[in-house]
DNA sequence: GTGAAAGCGCTAACAC
DNA sequence: GTGTTAGCGCTTTCAC
């Protein structure tokens, strides 16, 4: 018998422990979940059977009798990069504390995202959706069935709690440091209409360049990879303008690869900057805004936690909730010279 | 009705579909899943019965009925660094094309990991387990329930399929760059006894010094990522030897900054290199290695989905699988002076 | 072509 | 304390 368990083929069932300990699957249940309604002589008469069996409930069976999946769901448009990497990091670890598992599924820019996303719905108890990953057809579709839900770094959708990290304001910190470095021209490197927090650093940058009395920025649409980035500042220098805002990190150092080989020299030739943060920004010498990743993954996982305990407690519903988390422009060398004392 | 549907708190059953359009359940089924014993007519009445309710079939349900989950788990760490990203990607990528989802566990430290792992187990059909996350038991104890299982970066296990990434033979080829440029005095930062692949990686090393007449480099123990290395360097660049060697690019970036802290020129006073490839390890001018990381993430899919296949069809079990997968130097300027044609 | 019904593995009421 | 049993939502024979 246990020589069969060892080497079984397939995962032994609940049936299979009870027989084993001579009892109901009832008392299995309830010895294995540390009910108090079982002698410890029983428990442990159990615990050895299920041990020797390598008897690990199926999950399914599970689900299917408590309705609830004991699983989160996340949704990124890719995991390239270290941004998205972060934030599921901070997701994953904040779920797992409230035992739930994390089923991650990247869209690329597939077609059939939506119907992934929708098939996701069903195995999960919430949902944490990034971006623009889907629109808000079918976000409200989710919503609708009344799957707790939580957007991210995505334009609210009514009803749906969504975190975002702070674009407009922190892009007129940096527009401001720029016009003090005495920039005048601008490039914005990026697709506002792209992704939402694009655009949202977009605005904040055209606003605070008008307010400083300088013409808008020409935005470039741009992927947000590293090659694109490249390839689009392949042309730009050419005939640079005073400075380069690149809308995120990786589009920016795309920039410093090109300028790089075209001989172009950054700050003093043309000013850089970037969003994110990255490790790679670092050691760029590029001038960015850090923001919060693992606290928005975080955060969106309790979030979740408290939709879903609110549901199984039929409790009454509190608003949608809005967070904006803080960002903070960090200033190295790509954006202009700077005195000794100005430097870190 | 239709209200109710759109407003419903509760996802719909196919209990609720099957009343709505007027058959029974097992239509249902047969209708939605492209079952062509039905009626075009009655497909359509159905169709548009889900469609109404929102209909999306229950997971637990589904998997229960099936006997599997359509899943795959991937254990790793932890999420940090772009490296565990990338091969989670690929992983994703590929088991999506092949209709499955993807649960990932990240272990960090914890003390439960074997636990959760084990849990984890038992909701997919097939499970990646990256580096030394789970010990050889924890490992073995899943394998023979039968579930199908590949190990990534990580010391073979009887009868479980294995990828790796070359190690030995490319830490060789860096040993004899380093040799080349004159360096005689080694330092490996990172610990051989901690993860399978730095052990490797210091293995190579090892020996291709000692073939080359040069005593063995000094292991300084030390965590995988940029703080650790930044701390270990602080000491040992008080009296630095020829190179260091990091285990991977986070330790080796760790060195640089504390190299420009200390007034340490890299390479002048000190060879620096890594391993990984980390985009920041471009914009450091770091030596390193290259690793086809998401074609690791991709073929443990793909090995997985063939387990799962085999297993559903009772096939007999093919021999567990090894396969290192070829890693590559890429010279920057952090090892030594190179001669203009030299580089890149 | 369609329906009735038997599970899939588990939890939790309800009996005893 | 423990056993019996009724589901949970779905797929899939087996009848008709």
């Amino acid at each position: 018998m246990a020589m069969k368990a060892l080497s079984g083929s397939k995962a032994a069932t609940i049936y299979q422990v009870a027989q084993l300990a001579g009892v109901s699957i009832a008392t299995v249940s309830r010895a294995l979940r540390g009910s108090d309604l079982v002698t410890e002589q029983t428990r442990a008469r159990v615990q050895e059977a299920a041990r020797e069996l390598r008897f690990t409930p199926n999950r399914s069976g599970r689900s299917l009798a408590e309705g609830r999946h004991a699983a989160n769901g996340i949704v990124f448009p890719d995991l390239v990069g270290p941004y998205y990497a972060e934030v599921i990091l901070g997701y994953e670890e904040t779920a797992a504390g409230y035992g739930s598992s994390v089923l991650i599924l990247a869209t690329h820019g597939r077609a059939d995202a939506a119907a992934k996303v929708e098939e996701l719905a069903g195995r999960v108890d919430g949902m944490a959706v990034m971006g623009r990953t889907v629109d808000d057809e079918v976000v409200g579709r989710i919503a609708a069935i009344g799957l707790p839900l939580v957007l991210l770094a995505r334009d609210p959708v009514d009803g749906v709690d969504t975190i975002r990290t702070r674009n407009e304001r922190t892009a007129e910190a940096l527009a401001g440091h720029l016009l003090a470095h005495g920039h005048r021209s601008f490039v914005f490197l990026g697709d506002p209409a792209g992704a939402p927090d694009v655009a949202g650093r977009y605005a904040g940058l055209a606003a605070a360049l008008a307010a400083g009395g300088v013409a808008a920025p020409v935005a470039v649409p741009c992927g947000l990879d590293l090659e694109s980035g490249r390839k689009a500042a392949r042309k730009l220098l050419k005939h640079p303008p005073d400075a380069i805002v690149g809308a995120n990190d990786e589009v920016a150092l795309g920039v410093h690869l090109a300028a790089e080989q075209a001989g172009v020299d950054i700050p003093g030739d043309v000013a850089v900057t970037g969003w994110d943060d990255l490790m790679a920004a670092r050691f760029a010498g590029l001038t960015t805004v850090v923001q919060p990743m693992r606290q928005l993954g975080a955060t969106a996982a309790r979030w979740l936690h408290e939709r879903i305990a609110e549901r199984e407690q039929d409790n009454q519903p509190v608003a949608a909730r809005r967070r904006i988390l803080p960002t903070q422009l960090v200033v190295r060398r790509s954006c202009g010279e700077h005195t000794p004392e100005e430097s870190r």
